[in-house]
DNA sequence: TATTGTTATACTCTATAACTATA
DNA sequence: TATAGTTATAGAGTATAACAATA
């Protein structure tokens, strides 16, 4: 039932209110520390989703099927692939039924990486989150989950 | 209590329920549809952010403050608001008590796009958000600020 | 000396479309 | 013809720092 939300001194009404707004500053809020964390170790907010998400893709994934797991424009993420795997980071092996589709995986090192990652991750969403109680959180994400879902 | 969450069939343990990824999932879910509104009019989302918030800051706003509430850097801020200007948007006001700092208002223009955009958001927000009843919507609504409070 | 805002730089991301290869 | 992925291009955003003006 709070109301001050804004950076600083100047209210303003509309934007305090409005949901995709409240969405952008929660994302930023709560994700801003780590992402010190990731430019320490020289690795890009995208990058770090594709690690996070193909962490438990067991059987490898699409570049376009990543492409909207990541939020990041199919020919964005083809090339940031290429960096990452210049690094040795991940693997694009040849889809088996189709030869068109690639199964992108982690490699070791990868798979490494997300680890630390991840754990870092999970540790901050507790630190970023601190203003909310353990059922206020679960309900968040719940609503959260329910916004998402089509 | 739901779980299927992810665009499409391959699951993602760890994002799906990490908070700073379903935020930005549902910012994009939920903002992408009006901004296809916003590229029609030729308005970017972050000139959209600076006529959301200045509408309702009267005695206007410094461009350091903007550009913290807007979440774009000021050197970037600096460059939109000369087009902005030039469109006749926003008007820069030398600051009347400290004169390095600039008044940023809207000019009738901005305000009568402004009022436009707010009307039409407010109405996305009701069909973006129809996956949620009254009560959860406001919980939302209340968990995000209180999320965003420091 | 610190702060407000602008300008400059090199780098990266985005959007769009064209292209290759499979199907 | 449709799809998966890459490559190409122009435009826009980002990060950093240097700079000017004011305090």
């Amino acid at each position: 039932m709070c109301s001050k939300t804004t950076p600083d001194d100047e209210p303003s009404r509309f934007v305090e209110t409005y949901l995709p707004y409240l969405l952008a500053q929660a994302a930023q809020r709560t994700s801003l520390p780590f992402h010190k964390i990731l430019k320490s170790m020289g690795i890009k907010e995208s990058e770090w989703r594709v690690l996070g998400t193909l962490y438990d893709a067991a059987n490898g994934m699409g570049v376009t099927q990543l492409s909207r797991h990541v939020l990041v424009p199919q020919p964005t993420l083809s090339r940031r692939l290429d960096h990452m795997e210049s690094r040795g980071l991940v693997t694009r092996l040849a889809g088996a039924h189709d030869r068109r589709k690639v199964a992108l995986t982690l490699t070791a090192k990868g798979r490494e990486t997300a680890k630390t990652l991840i754990d870092a991750a999970l540790a901050h969403e507790k630190v970023d989150t601190a203003n909310l109680n353990g059922y206020e959180l679960q309900e968040l994400k719940r609503l959260l989950t329910g916004l998402v879902e089509e």
